[in-house]
DNA sequence: GACATTAATTAAACAAGGTTCAAAAAAATA
DNA sequence: TATTTTTTTGAACCTTGTTTAATTAATGTC
């Protein structure tokens, strides 16, 4: 049956990404395939491929989707926590993230798998955005819009590594602790460094005898 | 042609294993198939599957010889700077590792597609080798192994998280500093962290004003 | 050495999944 | 209604992991 005005181009588009990522949440990212999304559509494959060109181009647009939520859940979670605890509720949320939606962490986060061309650039606005709200919620810990910057490239990669780590099973081996208090106090001794190091990271050294210096 | 006298079984899953590594170095993660390592080293597929049972076992083995390299890599190094240096050489040689073997590094960290069940125990042990590596490197700092511990515990995720994200170029949209000094930068704030929260993170919160207090 | 037994090696055949493409069907247009 | 355009479909192809039965080499036995 071709053409059924069940649907415009749009409706099917978005029919196509919310059932990609029900089934990516219910099975995992394995689930991801041309077939299955059809078959849980209700269209043939050929569809994905005419609105979509290839699996690539709508893994992106499926990513795009699942960014847009986090950006939503994350920024208005943020609106409702005090200036000084944006930076605890993200690393929080973060985690949170990354465990009740771990199917969908894993298939956003899933390295590339050919040495394919970098991702779109809507694609890359979008992990952006993301990324300036890690800085919006250490902008009024560091009083300092650039300083907020450091602390939010620091401190993603590093939470990021945390769930990566976990996810692999590579973090239960060597201890039982929570990947959420590993990374709150990570984030706490981090700014605590911070502040020791009073604004000027690049004068900072660790000399040979082990002590702080500058 | 079968049981060729050439190699003996030993020589044989060498073969694969270092054809295999030879592969992913020079074209990728993806040139890791039956079909493509069984020509690469003269044989036919089937004589895998005879020694290793399937892909994802072989892949295991392949996997845990790169450990073992990087393990020899990394002790070899670390017995060559002094005490105190030993973490910053670490995060060094990590960073390092990460961008000269690329495809290596991207292939021992490729999330399990599936969800297949966990690592086999002799792999388990290999990554904890590499960790008690990185517990030995902050030992002469913190001078207790428990405090190493943490430490480990806080940088190796978050030296990792920077890895991945600099492999699938997500960080260079915020920055174009080198992954290997936001990596260094961490280490030091993090070490003066450690040093002014003075053995009781535990105790450590961060006040409403933005201050440090305990 | 001839024969039987065991072990290694091979590739045909199958299964699954991405992709191409030409035909078919519906909608739009004339 | 007839024609053109746009959707939709699924057969067919390709690649890749896996199973398996046949083939061949080594080993053991007499």
């Amino acid at each position: 049956m071709a053409r059924r005005s069940d649907h415009t181009q749009e409706q099917l588009k978005n029919l196509i990404i919310t059932g990609s990522i029900k089934l990516i949440t219910e099975i995992g990212p394995s689930a991801f395939g041309t077939r299955a999304i059809a078959k849980e559509i209700g269209y043939s494959f050929g569809t994905i491929y005419h609105l979509y060109g290839n699996l690539e181009v709508l893994r992106y647009h499926v990513k795009g989707r699942i960014l847009d939520n986090w950006y939503e859940e994350l920024a208005s979670g943020m609106g409702m926590v005090g200036q000084q605890d944006k930076a605890k509720f993200l690393v929080s949320t973060y985690i949170e993230l990354s465990e009740q939606q771990r199917f969908l962490w894993a298939f956003v986060f899933a390295m590339p798998s050919g040495s394919k061309e970098s991702a779109p650039d809507w694609y890359i606005e979008k992990v952006e955005n993301l990324f300036s709200l890690v800085i919006d919620a250490f902008e009024p810990i560091t009083q300092d819009r650039k300083e907020a910057e450091i602390a939010a490239r620091a401190m993603w990669p590093s939470i990021h590594g945390i769930c990566v780590l976990a996810m692999s099973h590579k973090l239960e081996m060597v201890s039982t602790e929570p990947s959420k208090k590993l990374a709150l106090d990570l984030l706490d001794i981090y700014m605590a460094g911070l502040k020791n190091i009073d604004h000027d990271p690049e004068m900072f050294t660790v000399t040979t005898a082990g002590k702080v210096s500058n």
